[in-house]
RNA sequence: UCCCCCCUGGUGUAAGGGCAACACAGCGGUCUUUGGAACCGCUAAUCCACGUUCGAAUCGUGGGGGGGGAACCA
């Protein structure tokens, strides 16, 4: 077992659970932690909900929390309550446990309608009258912004009215929705007033009739969030434009709780497709057989296929969590399910494709039972089995071959080959049949090697069989990538194109050992040399036994010949050659006043500061105010309006100069101190982020908490020392050449002195002792 | 065209001013009654430019590339 310290960094977590750990810390939502899954009931799950399922469970679960169940079923039209039932068998197959909080969008209805009424009341919403079509042209462009139409005017009373009145079924679908009442000018076309309510006499699958409008999703997911009182609201990419009126939503309604939405990049896979469309038309266009096919990426298909839960939620911790758009390499899942297979199921011995083998030493009739370990030594599981061993036997086909490749470890003619836990058997004549194919193998066995023992003989190649008269017939189902290359999507119409039409073999007549009939029909096998299998939970019956294979085992001599084949990979430098070399240097102007532009003119020219710094803080009167605030302290320009644009920003985050609680005096006085080597850059920020976040004098600051720069280089050089001393190894590394650890010491010696050392000095003093 | 988001080895994720790390894949080796597993080693990356800084993958500006956004879908 490796410490951590000798394992490197301990990871860092992903953005959502830093936020969640950040949000702990920080005492908020009072130290509850709750998420959820929020499926529309019109589809199967998929493997990229399934990495959705396990964030939201896991993160809940890491942080003792809970993660509800909730189906967002606010469209009558496409929803239904098989798929319900579907996605609650897969989430809790999966492993995830919601106990009592399992919840409907439907139940809401009555709670989201009243919040509608009250937003009207409040002005904060209207009925609007016009078409669809009519809102669209309304609604403005990109680059324009939308116009009121006549019914952004009503009165409360009439909207109210109005509003009732599509609730008590007074009209027909589509001639009346209610609309949000925001901002038809905003640059985000969400917030140009939103549609919140449609009319849909549509029977629902769990509230019937009773309703005949519907909530839309911007309205009905905050409202079921806030009313779960849900912490974080995590969701995929595509709602990220979505979160300021998910935010406005929740701030205009009463309720209690207040519900944060963060985004994630929905996890991808090679050589497969997501979408719900597609799938359907795989299934629809009889290219798979059902949802549940084993090729398919849905999370019925995969357990059809054999894969385990654990796989699954190995793989979501292996993919992780992030905002780039990605497409994870399907290698990563198939390890994860090996990785947990070969930890847990029994070998047995299965012939694909046979070819007979008789063992011409072996007497007829005669049979030999052959105890076989489950298990291979580095699996600690105990158990074992009998094989029988006959004169004649299958092998393999593609474990013989006449004139062998080198490199070859099998049977060959003249050659010898050990039988899985039976014996070597040497290959003395190949029989063919009339159209001149191998038809049979003539070989002798080796007594003395039962159960496969070769002292003092090394027999390379070790094959699997299965004995003629005992071994029981069954089909083999081999599955493999559903796709040829590993973005369908690429080939835009086409991509059915790219589709595998080897990604199901279907094989006759393979031959299994006889002990697996008396296994339960849902054990999961490794068959020797092949992969994993277990039987088809649908097709198999006890007397013709069919097995999926889930996944094939890693092959470093299938992949020796591939490699030789591979044409040269392309050099990479290929790629970036061609770079835009003809980017302008000089920044475009935005317009700005001529007052402004006065301005920059005047700093640049007579106050010395930079081209690029100087356009920053022109853009905005608030900004070279507080620039001209802060020179009358005696600051450099210069080094003010670095601080101005490189610094400030930084810290102040989200938030205008107005909001900051210090000025230009304060700003200005902290540069001074800086300046005047009162202050290191890194103390510095230090203050800054003080004056940020509660404001105060610089000059206090400093005094309160002690951050007068060290510059005396005698004191320095205790501290040098001392930081040399204790990295002794680091130390000998750099005097071996390799001098980037310098940024590390400098590093350690700002620590050590809480930001106050002078970095320049530190690093000169480091230099001349480390030499 | 306007707004928002993203860009680290082949892939996915870390490091969020101070040692570019982990996993998968790939390559080589050890071991092996599975050409499996395990173990050891290696290859391989911060989109570009300029700036801020003692120090930039990280902060700033600009550019490039990718994704999303104007449903009475979610």
């Amino acid at each position: 077992m490796k410490t951590p310290a000798e394992n490197g960094p301990t990871p860092g977590l992903d953005f959502i659970r830093t936020i969640v750990a950040e949000d702990l810390e920080a005492g908020l939502h009072g130290g509850r932690v709750v998420t959820r899954f929020p499926p529309e009931p019109n589809g199967y799950l998929h493997i990229g909900h399934a990495t959705a399922v396990c964030l939201n469970f896991n993160v809940a679960l890491e942080n003792g929390g809970v993660c509800h169940l909730r189906f967002d079923d606010t469209n009558p039209e496409t929803e239904d309550i098989r798929y319900v039932r579907s996605i609650t068998e897969d989430v809790r197959w999966l492993g995830f446990d919601w106990g009592e909080h399992l919840y409907y969008a439907s139940d809401c209805f009555e709670q989201m309608y009243g919040f509608a009424e009250h937003l009207i009341r409040e002005g904060k919403a209207y009925v609007e009258s016009a078409s669809e079509d009519e809102i669209r042209d309304a609604r403005g462009s990109v680059t324009e912004p939308g116009s009121p139409t006549p019914s952004r005017s009503r009165s409360v009373e009439e909207n109210l009215d109005l509003f009732r009145r599509m609730r008590a079924g007074e009209f027909p679908d589509g001639t009346h929705v209610l609309r949000a009442k925001i901002d038809l000018a905003s640059p985000n076309m969400l917030l140009r007033d939103p549609v919140l309510y449609r009319i849909r006499h549509a029977h629902h699958y769990r509230t019937g009739d009773e309703w005949c409008i519907y909530p839309l999703y911007d309205w009905a997911h905050p409202i079921e969030d806030a009313i779960e009182c849900v912490t974080h609201s995590i969701c995929t990419l595509e709602f990220e434009t979505h979160r300021p009126l998910y935010n406005w939503v929740v701030e205009n309604i009463p309720v209690g709780c207040r519900p944060h939405q963060y985004e994630f990049a929905r996890r991808n896979l090679e050589h497969t497709v997501m979408s719900k469309r597609k799938l359907l038309e795989l299934v629809e266009g009889g290219y798979v057989d059902s949802w549940d096919d084993p090729r398919m990426p849905t999370v019925a298909g995969l357990r059809r296929r054999g894969v385990t839960p654990e796989a699954i939620r190995t793989f979501a911790d292996l993919a992780g969590v992030g905002k780039t758009e990605n497409r994870i390499d399907i290698g990563k899942l198939e390890f994860a399910i090996r990785d947990d297979l070969n930890q847990r199921v029994p070998r047995v011995l299965c012939v694909l494709r046979p070819l007979k083998v008789v063992i011409t030493n072996f007497p007829e009739g005669e049979v030999e039972h052959l105890e076989a370990p489950y298990y291979p030594r580095d699996v600690p599981r105990e158990g074992s089995r009998v094989v029988p061993f006959t004169r004649t036997i299958y092998i393999e086909r593609e474990d013989f071959q006449e004139d062998p490749p080198s490199g070859y470890h099998r049977l060959a003619p003249g050659n010898e080959v050990r039988l899985r836990y039976a014996y070597v058997i040497r290959c003395d004549e190949v029989i063919r049949d009339e159209r001149g194919g191998i038809a049979e193998l003539r070989c002798t066995y080796d007594r003395a090697t039962r159960g496969g023992k070769t002292e003092g003989r090394t027999v390379k190649g070790t094959i699997h069989w299965v004995s003629a008269d005992h071994s029981v017939e069954c089909e083999v189902r081999l599955y493999d990538r559903l796709f040829l290359v590993p973005d369908p999507e690429e080939a835009g119409e086409a991509w059915k194109e790219t589709l595998n039409p080897e990604s199901l073999v279907v094989i006759h007549g393979a031959r299994i050992e006889p002990s697996v009939r008396e296994d339960p029909p849902n054990t999961r096998y490794q068959f020797e040399r092949l992969g994993y299998f277990w039987r088809d939970p649908i097709d198999s019956e006890s007397e013709a036994m069919v097995f999926n294979r889930t996944v094939m085992l890693r092959d470093t001599w299938v992949k020796q010949g591939e490699a030789a084949e591979e044409l040269p990979t392309k050099p990479k430098a290929e790629v970036r050659v061609e770079r835009h070399a003809e980017t302008s240097t000089s920044a475009p102007e935005p317009e700005r006043s001529a007052a402004l532009e006065a301005r920059r003119e005047r700093y640049v020219r007579e106050l010395g500061v930079g081209d690029a710094e100087g356009e920053i803080i022109t853009r905005e009167d608030a900004t070279a105010e507080l620039f001209e605030t802060a020179i009358a302290t005696g600051a450099t320009p210069r080094t003010l309006a670095n601080w101005i644009v490189h610094e400030v920003p930084r810290e102040a985050g989200e938030r205008a100069l107005s909001e900051l609680p210090f000025g230009g005096q304060e700003l200005g006085r902290l540069v001074v101190l800086l300046e005047d080597g009162t202050l290191s850059s890194s103390a510095g920020r230090d203050v800054l982020a003080e004056m940020t976040t509660r404001g105060g004098a610089p000059d206090e600051i400093v005094e309160r908490r002690g951050l007068h720069q060290i510059s005396d280089p005698e004191k320095l050089g205790l501290l040098v020392d001392e930081v040399i001393a204790q990295n002794a190894k680091k130390a000998a590394e750099y005097r071996d050449g390799r001098t980037g650890l310098l940024g590390f010491f400098v590093g350690q010696v700002m620590r050590k002195t809480g930001g106050r050392a002078n970095p320049e000095v530190a690093s000169k003093l480091l230099e001349s002792r480390l030499r």
